[in-house]
RNA sequence: GCGCCCGUAGCUCAGUUGGAUAGAGCGCAUGGCUACGAACCAUGAGGUCGGGAGUUCGAAUCUCUCCGGGCGCGCCA
């Protein structure tokens, strides 16, 4: 409906390029923006003002001439100059019948873009280190990356989903051997859990899977797995350094079961904890389209091949032992190392390959969803890719802000290597899927946010989520009503009835302001996926839900005058269509009854 | 110290190429079911948009500065 509009606009402001306005005149300029206030008709045009001065013009002067030079149009029934030199546009009523129409007639397609020429995106998002179950936060990133996908998706995109497995690296070492603690434990070994290990309860069934697996074939004597150790580091005594400790207890894992059956562990017990991410998420109905694995990638040589063309560019060099990146040639604070003096290659280098691979897959845009502490980390990748000629801007990360959980108006602790915290599954088992899904989106993701287990819960006025799914529903009970009457429903007769008189039918405060908030859904996808902000779509389907129940409550829907009745279904279901088109988008389900 | 994010109604927050009288939910006050779902609706009160300066026809929005809160600054990932 905008798409219409504008282009009238633009054709009248081009008729005056180079004899009132000095050109080339930029599209951008010649903006259109939905009105606050309905006396100020449907849409409003500020380009008067912002083209005035370069015209000699006053605004309004301007403005006038720009209305002078609109072609005819059925569609605009009114034109006014208001305010400082606005052009505000009232369309013909029937354009909002003829929406109605046009949602029928594209259901679940209604909304999605088609722009002439669709960009490759590449959307990273979650890539938890399998270290662990998912946390909330996790949780808050699946929902982010999820919606996004699928409004970048609704506006054109074409999107790729990713998941990067940190399946390589000391982190692994460090599950690995805390499997191994415990399974040590379990045998009947007494010794000293380490610091810096994962003492999640969630490694006690991979301890006792290893056990009934290899019997006692990995057992060693306490003494003999702690001896000569460096001290850990434990908490109120002075020295220990649980960075040491822990690696050299690798080590010694290492050599005590042999290099066979440390690989072993090791794999198994990565795969354990991939395999309950993957299925936290399939649970949480997020999918991906690759699972990328560090560790083939690097076995692949991906990496190494990185680091030769950079070499090649003479942006590596050595120092102290090791091999540094000049990230500072790119806007870095610092270079950054990517080989350590010990000759193993850091997580940023494989950072820089893995995005490298990325773009040279064909992608035009590469977006990674990140925690909010990942912050630092943006610059050097992007770095690392303008270190191969490609633009900075193609890289983009949204930041997840962290989510706090309150319970009786007290905030849950949530520490990542403390015994207890709350994982994603536990939250979804006990708030569902939906209002999971609608909590953590309805913030913005820069901010924080704080989720109330109790009002994710509440079946109240206060709890977003039943707003929305309610109007949806109601319009399902509406129908159930119509057929329980035994009325006659002829979608495509109330069409007619819509195309011919819904102007008059569907008019008044309550369903004009339903229409027009209908057919704001295409704008509010456009927006929320270019602003890459899943917020708005939330906060537009609470709005358009508050015109459904203002409507429903004002007007009756099963009167008796058939034209009548027809039209308030018909444009009710397409309110419906759209709740679900939304909803979807969200991840969220919509419900025929609740 | 440097970098990023945030500061808007009592509370939680929307408000991005700068636009008209700054919005919503909750809470508060009052009213609405012999009714297709009251998990709803209607009306009302409530604001120095953290402070100050600047840019301009116009600033919550852009710039500078100060204050307050969060996060990050490793040859970890």
């Amino acid at each position: 409906m905008k798409d219409d509009l504008q282009r009238l606009l633009l054709a009248a402001v081009r008729s005056l390029e180079g004899s009132l306005l000095p050109g080339p005149i930029d599209p951008q300029a010649v903006a259109l923006e939905r009105t606050r206030d309905a006396q100020h008709g449907d849409f409003a045009s500020n380009v008067a003002m912002r083209l005035a001065k370069g015209a000699g013009l006053k605004p309004r002067e301007l403005a006038e001439r720009i209305v002078a030079a609109l072609p005819a149009d059925p569609l605009i029934t009114r034109t006014e100059i208001a305010g400082a030199g606005f052009i505000n546009f009232t369309l013909a009523r029937d354009l909002y019948a003829r929406e109605l129409a046009r949602v029928h007639e594209l259901g679940e397609a209604y909304g999605r873009h088609m722009p002439a020429t669709r960009r490759k995106v590449l959307l990273e998002f979650v890539s938890a280190n399998p270290t662990g179950p998912m946390h909330v936060g996790h949780g808050r990133q699946a929902a982010f990356g999820d919606a996004l996908g699928h409004l970048l998706a609704a506006a054109g995109d074409i999107v790729t989903r990713e998941y990067y497995v940190n399946d390589a690296g000391r982190q692994t070492e460090i599950l690995a051997v805390s499997v191994w603690v415990r399974y040590l434990e379990r045998c009947g070994e007494v010794l000293p859990f380490p610091q810096n290990g994962y003492r999640g309860d969630y490694l006690l069934p991979l301890a006792v899977a290893l056990q009934a697996r290899v019997g006692e074939a990995l057992r060693h004597p306490a003494a003999t797995v702690t001896m000569d150790l460096p001290a850990d580091a434990i908490p109120g005594a002075t020295g220990g350094d649980k960075e040491a400790h822990i690696d050299a207890l690798i080590a010694r894992c290492r050599a005590l079961i042999g290099a066979a059956a440390w690989q072993d562990l090791l794999r198994s017990s990565i795969d354990a904890m991939m395999d309950e991410i993957r299925d936290d998420l399939a649970a949480f109905g997020v999918r991906f389209d690759h699972w990328v694995s560090e560790r083939a990638f690097a076995e692949s040589g991906a990496i190494d091949r990185a680091l030769d063309r950079l070499r090649e560019r003479g942006l590596l060099y050595t120092k102290d032992g090791a091999e540094w990146f000049r990230a500072t040639q790119f806007g870095d604070d610092e270079d950054r190392v990517v080989v350590r003096d010990n000759g193993v290659k850091t997580y940023f280098a494989s950072d820089i390959a893995y995005h490298l691979d990325k773009r040279e897959r064909g992608h035009d845009q590469l977006i990674d969803v990140l925690g909010a502490d990942h912050h630092g980390y943006v610059t050097r990748v992007r770095g690392g890719l303008q270190a191969f000629g490609h633009p900075g801007d193609c890289l983009e990360a949204p930041l997840i802000q962290l989510v706090a959980l309150y319970r009786n108006g007290e905030k849950v602790s949530m520490g990542k290597r403390e015994a207890n915290f709350v994982t994603l599954r536990q939250l979804r088992e006990e708030v569902g899927n939906d209002a999971c899904r609608i909590f953590f989106l309805m913030r913005s993701n820069d901010q924080s946010l704080d989720f109330d287990l109790e009002l994710a819960k509440s079946k109240s006025n206060e709890n977003p989520v039943f707003y929305v799914q309610y109007a949806h529903a109601r319009v399902a009970s509406v129908m159930k009503e119509l057929a329980a009457r035994g009325i006659g429903w002829d979608p495509s007769r109330a069409q007619a009835t819509v195309l011919a008189h819904g102007a008059e039918l569907l008019c008044g405060a309550h369903a004009e302001a339903m229409l027009s908030a209908l057919s704001r859904y295409p704008e509010v996808i456009r927006h929320a996926a270019a602003q890459r902000a899943p917020h708005a779509l939330v906060h537009y389907l609470r709005e358009l839900a508050t015109t459904l129940h203002a409507f429903y409550n004002a007007e009756r829907v099963l009167v008796p005058d058939e034209a009548q009745r027809e039209a308030r279904v018909y444009a009710l279901l397409a309110v419906q269509q759209v709740l679900r088109n939304g909803l979807a988008v969200l991840g969220a389900s919509a419900p025929e009854s609740m």
